[in-house]
DNA sequence: TTGTAGGCGTTATCAT
DNA sequence: ATGATAACGCCTACAA
């Protein structure tokens, strides 16, 4: 018998005729058999239970272990009602600020004893659909959403699921309950101003016309930085790309008609095909035209010229919005919106105005 | 009855004395009760199964649609022990290089029908084993894993998981049957080549101290076209970074006391490091020297100058690592290593050499 | 301290 | 074409 119970697990041929290879990962029943108790208390050994003597405990423990035995958290699942599995959709983790969020999200996810469901939307909205129906069939305990360009579009999923949402710099954030936020109108705010501190008057905004909320409320912060000392915001200073390199070369080559000495960009790809595209011009930055970002992603302290931009901390951002997510699934309440202060970062991409205006 | 079987799904306040809310996703059961089936025929008409009367079918649907029902995967996974899962380990999801392929890997899955858990392993082999671990409880079906640098590691546990894995970019290639790897003798040997052709002689090769395989290979690739020009190759003209800007510059400080024209970097990120560190010894690029790098980032084609550097087509190869896996799950054979091409691509990081050699 | 008896929400195997 | 019934592997009463 003895002999039947071990299997061939360890990589041994199969026997003749029996063409079915993978004998079956072991149950907790078969530790129970092979320890000689009941599989509900190899269930308790295996949980660190008070209920189970510490001797058989530790010498259960001993067993699953040399077995390499793993519970089925798919089983566990069933009966507890809980995965402990959390599901993450970003517009495209190709984009650095959506990977650097993921990486705290995954970090904290992970600290915590839960597993995360990556998924791109590719910010397709019916993509978005799909990926949270397939969530849901999943039966993830929480979601996390990072930069959806169609928030407004879960609210009657969230109804049917029952399961809380929390945002990473949502564009609809009147929406939802929770979100984790940047400071967009003061980060901004804060790069314009320091345009104006050294002379800048011809300052322009070049944002993303996909970021709907965030781009409003920099754009705003933008205005205001210019309004409080007095300079008049024209149309003609102000462009849209979609947030990549590609598009901002387009918007930038626009722009450039209203002769700009300065730039605030909606963020660091927008600062990457601008400044090639006034390169392209013969513009030297900073000399005849001062940039700024916004994400200060890996890159931008290493540009030439390295980036003046507005830091948000992205990986931060990922956590905090997990630790809200952790909150809300264990029954808590959590606060609602969290904002996270945006910090400049002057680098030599911005200088003082000269000549040219 | 009837008025009793509805349950208070539609968000309707709980009775007195009730404080428990989430009244409880709907089973097949609850469906079934109200198509007045069985809920096997439930089951067959959701799966579009022939056995069942199209109109029967058409109603059952309509319900469960109505009734917003979406059938638990974790229960369907336990019956039928596949749970349509993988799992995906990378070293980090904030390299970009990474964030490619987890890109391509995640799209290629969903249009199957699978969901990826995303794990980092932050290159901590023991936090590697935990993620592992936790994936083997999960049930994935497969794993994949992008630039480990513990792949050694995987082999007892892939024993006792029983479940395929395919390795991108692997480190340590000779372990697994299955991988997808870029040419990375080929790639860097045309980069090195490139630079003969232009004239340099004193060319420079800045690695990865991590990268194992792929550096040996890169470095290899470096050498075999130094040789064929019979060029010699000097160990003070190699030095070894961590794949990342900052140990780049620090590994370029030490490789300028040997005067190269030209440096071989080995990839996008350490080419970023060593522009860097060149411009703070005054040294233009690529006048004064010439700088490649590999990879092709999506940074690479805006730096100033643009990077001259090797393409891997990092979706594409997330791409076929998963199409591999699909069919190693499905019980098929497939082609063991998968070997793609790298692409030289010639921008403005490198000239021909100039005076100062 | 331990064992017995459900049940979680599906699919699969039989009947009918 | 449909319905009963039995798994799947685990946890949680409850009983002993």
């Amino acid at each position: 018998m003895a002999e039947k119970d071990r299997g061939n697990a360890a990589g041994v041929a199969p026997a003749q005729g029996a063409p079915r290879r993978s004998p079956r990962q072991l149950s907790i029943k078969d530790i129970a058999r092979i320890a000689r108790v009941s599989h509900p208390t190899v269930s308790r050994a295996l949980q660190n239970s008070p209920l189970v003597n510490a001797k058989t405990a530790e010498k259960i423990r001993r067993i699953a272990d040399e077995a390499g035995y793993r519970a089925s958290a798919v089983a566990r699942g069933l009966v507890t009602r809980r995965t402990r599995t959390i599901g993450l959709v970003v517009t495209t983790v190709a984009d650095p600020f959506a990977s650097e969020v993921v990486c705290g999200v995954e970090q904290t996810a992970n600290d915590h004893g839960y597993s995360v469901f990556l998924a791109d939307s590719n910010a397709d909205p019916e993509r978005e659909r799909k990926v949270v129906q397939a969530f849901a069939e999943r039966r993830v305990d929480g979601i996390l959403v990072t930069s959806s360009r169609v928030g407004a579009l879960y609210l009657p999923m969230l109804a049917q699921m029952q399961v809380p949402i929390v945002l990473v710099n949502d564009q609809y954030p009147g929406a939802f309950v929770h979100s984790v936020m940047i400071a967009n109108f003061e980060g901004m705010r804060a790069a314009a101003g320091h345009l104006v501190e050294l002379g800048h008057r011809r300052i322009a905004y070049l944002g993303d016309q996909f970021g709907y909320q965030s781009d409003a409320e920099r754009l705003a912060g933008f205005r205001a930085a210019l309004e409080s000392a007095s300079i008049p915001v024209r149309s003609q200073l102000i462009a849209h790309g979609d947030g990549k390199p590609e598009a901002a070369m387009a918007a930038m080559k626009a722009l450039l008609a209203a002769r700009p000495t300065a730039i605030c960009c909606y963020n660091d790809m927008t600062a990457l095909g601008a400044t090639h595209q006034l390169r392209a011009h013969g513009l030297r930055v900073p000399k005849d035209i001062s940039v700024t970002g916004f994400d200060d992603l890996f890159f931008a302290a290493y540009l030439e010229p390295p980036l003046t931009t507005v830091r948000q901390p992205m990986r931060r951002m990922g956590q905090l919005a997990m630790e809200s997510l952790l909150r809300l699934m264990s029954g808590e309440e959590s606060v609602p919106q969290i904002r996270v202060d945006a910090e400049l970062v002057v680098r030599a991409s911005t200088a003082r105005m000269s000549g040219r205006g």
